[in-house]
DNA sequence: TTTGACGGTTCTATTTTAGAACTATAGAAT
DNA sequence: ATTCTATAGTTCTAAAATAGAACCGTCAAA
């Protein structure tokens, strides 16, 4: 989670990601459309293309022009984007209501996410869920990296 | 989506929010299994507290002491929390394997989160759901505030 | 010849964060 | 009585990230 965090845990990186999924593609429909800093954009945008998230692809020779997609890494965020959303959305809203509906092309009608269970179906929540760790489990839980933080404790 | 960014969209709060899931209460608990630095987590956990997401109750009078636990709005993140583990243990794990599995109490099996639409309970996926307004949307799509380059406002 | 669109880069000023030390309360140990 | 430890912070300075604005280069159209 700390190394997922790493790569879309900052002020812009959803957002920027959000308008991926609402279809912009273009440097300038991502700065218009958030009125992030150009700067930071450039950035953002470098970023996500290194991890793998977006590619860079041109869509005209000269002048050179690039757009940037969603990989199928990038599309497998769609997710953490919905339960963003939907956790905005009961929390979040003011009088007005929700700003987007989102509708399921099979089923035709407006939704919510659900998250279920992969192996029964039912819908999950924190209570219903044992954490125990798994192979590749750090040895020291929670965190090994922390103790590297001058070792508060006398560690005899 | 913005302002819940706002609210969760930093490099710390998030992995603070994992640690209530994981049952930490206190202060220490969350620095040492973190590392954040003391002033920090001490800033994020007020924000948190103000913003609903967390609970500061004592536990002891003399000194006094509080523990941090999560609000039923709190609780309400473990959707995005699930979606970020999932997609950290697809496409960012190493060799060794996930850190972590969970068990579903319900059917005792250890499962993935899987996102389905409320109203047909199918998986969801970004290509199947078609996004418009809802009551709430911004009067120039896709952002308004973004055009009058001034406007610091985060959409108040 | 100038203008505009696009996709950046560069600069300075402000804000955040990291890192470490310091404060405070109180029970337990010496 | 004094020191040690545990807990939960606060305060300080330095480093990093971000905001805001201007600038650059290519090309097409006016």
């Amino acid at each position: 989670m700390a190394r997922t965090i790493g790569v879309i845990g900052d002020r812009w990186t959803l957002l920027i990601l959000r308008e991926c999924f609402l279809r912009t593609r273009r440097f300038e429909g991502f700065q218009s459309a958030l009125g992030i800093t150009r700067h930071l954009l450039a950035e953002r945008l470098k970023k996500l293309v290194r991890q793998g998230i977006l590619r860079r692809i041109p869509y005209q020779e000269s002048p050179k022009r690039h757009e940037y997609i969603l990989t199928q890494k990038g599309l497998d965020l769609y997710p953490i984007m919905m339960a963003i959303v939907h956790w905005g959305d009961i929390h979040m809203v003011d009088e007005r209501g929700r700003p987007l509906l989102h509708q399921h092309r099979k089923c035709g009608k407006d939704f919510d996410p659900v998250m279920v269970c992969s192996e029964c179906g039912e819908p999950l929540s924190a209570k219903e869920v044992h954490t125990h760790p798994g192979p590749g489990a750090r040895s020291t839980p929670p965190n090994p990296a922390a103790s590297k933080t001058k070792a508060r404790s006398r560690a005899a």
